[in-house]
Formats: structure tokens, sequence, C-alpha cells
DNA sequence: GTGGTATATCCGTATACGCGAATTTAATGA
DNA sequence: TCATTAAATTCGCGTATACGGATATACCAC
């Protein structure tokens, strides 16, 4: 029970919300393109992955410098339910429906950061 | 999205869990059995109820002294469909499990406590 | 190894919650 | 009106987390 809580504060902040939702939606970002799409200082962005990682919601690719982030396959069953309730009603939530615009734009200029 | 961090913040709270789980399979509880049965002190359960309250997961009614508590119908859809989720998984946590016996329990000795 | 870039971590600070004992408030009934 | 009881609120205190600028770390290319 206190994990399940620990596990669903993740939850419970706007930016880790976007953050989950904008990692369902495209797969995989690296941190520069999310920086880019929430239009954060980097240490807010950073931290907040971090909790991320710590609560086991993602797991984390290094490729160079790169770090690029998913939504882990490992989280309980509940958590995935969750996210799957949270996928289907993204678009009612305008930031959500925002940071996708943002991202699909920034994906397409992809030589302006990093690679794949 | 900030109110739906907000909302959802009202789960990372192991207690406030419980008391939703136990709202959820008993359908109205005054403070004084949700006291007997998570056996905690009487301002602790009060906090907790207040936070679901203000956080609007919880509708109050009061007979007399008595204050009982339910889950309110008006949360958000996504709200009560996560809310569905975890009463699904209710029998995968001990605690969860553990409540429902004490809740029946207390239940049956009701002359002790408040009236229905 | 030097320089540059991406990311993580540190720092000081502010706020939100957690706790439980003690007090206040509100309703009841003698 | 007074005592009793249920519940809310206050209090002091500790911890968690938020923020964003500054610094440290890790990797790459030269």
């Amino acid at each position: 029970m206190k994990h399940l809580a620990q596990t669903l504060k993740a939850l419970s902040d706007p930016i880790r919300l976007r953050i989950i939702l904008l990692l369902h939606s495209e797969g995989e970002l690296c941190v520069c393109d999310l920086i880019a799409v929430l239009n954060l200082p980097q240490s807010t962005v950073s931290r907040h992955l971090a909790y991320l990682k710590r609560s086991c919601w993602v797991d984390i690719r290094r490729q160079g410098v790169w770090m690029h982030y998913k939504l882990s396959k490992e989280s309980c069953t509940i958590c995935r339910e969750v996210l799957k309730i949270l996928e289907q009603h993204a678009n009612e939530l305008p930031e959500a429906i925002q940071d996708r615009e943002t991202v699909a734009t920034i994906m397409k200029n992809k030589s302006d950061t990093c690679p794949a």
C-alpha cells in the first residue's frame, strides 16, 4: 500500500504528468527534447525525470551524451492501468494537446537536437 | 492538468488510500468507525478526511454529532475510473483486505458506536 | 588532455504535508 | 445551563518536495 501510494505520487505533479503523457505518445525522448517541449529549465526537467526514475516509472538508455527516457514496462499492473486511463483522456487536457503539437514540430526539425 | 495532479495527489498517501477503499466497500462510514478501523489518532483521521474533502473525493452528511463520509459522485471521470481500478485490485493489497475484515467486525457490533 | 555539450546534482529557500497532543467547536441530552 | 461527546482545528515540529541558478560529471571530438 505504501509502495502503491509512493508510485501514484509521481502522478501528483503537472510537469510529471506532462512528461509521462509525452513519453507515452512518443515512445522515447531525450532530455533535450523534453526541455524544448516543456519549455522549462534544464535542472527542473532533470529533477522530475530523476523522480520518475526513482519511482520506477521510466527506463533510461544512454546514447553518447544523450539520455533517452521511456516508460518502464516493469511498472505494477495498477500503474499500467492508471496510465492507460490517463492516455485515453489526454485529449481532454489542454496542456497535453499542446505538448503533443509542440513535440511533433520539434521532432520534425530533428537535426536541431540529438540524433534519434 | 494542475487540477488533475492535485486530485491524484489524494491517492499518494497510504492512509487516504485505505480510507477511499473503505468508503468504496462500505458506502458510507462515520469518523468514529474509521478511527476504529484504521486504529489511528482522531486528529490524523480527521486531517486526512479534510484533505479528501478539499480535493473533492468525498461528501459529508451530518447526523447529529456524527459526520458520515462517502465517496463523491461528482469526482471527475478520470478519477472515477482510477478508483474502479484500485477497487479491482484491492484484494492484492494486504492492508485493504485487513481493513475490510476489521470494518466487518466493527459494523456487526454497531451498538458500540454511532447509529447507522 | 583540452574544449564543448548534455545531463545530473548541489545549493539555498519556500511551501506543503506528515505527525499526535491539546484545544476548540458543535450538537445532544439531562 | 451544563456536561458530554464527536469531530475539526490548532500547535509545534520534522521531512519531503518544489524551484532555478550554479556547479559537477560524463561523454565526445579534436
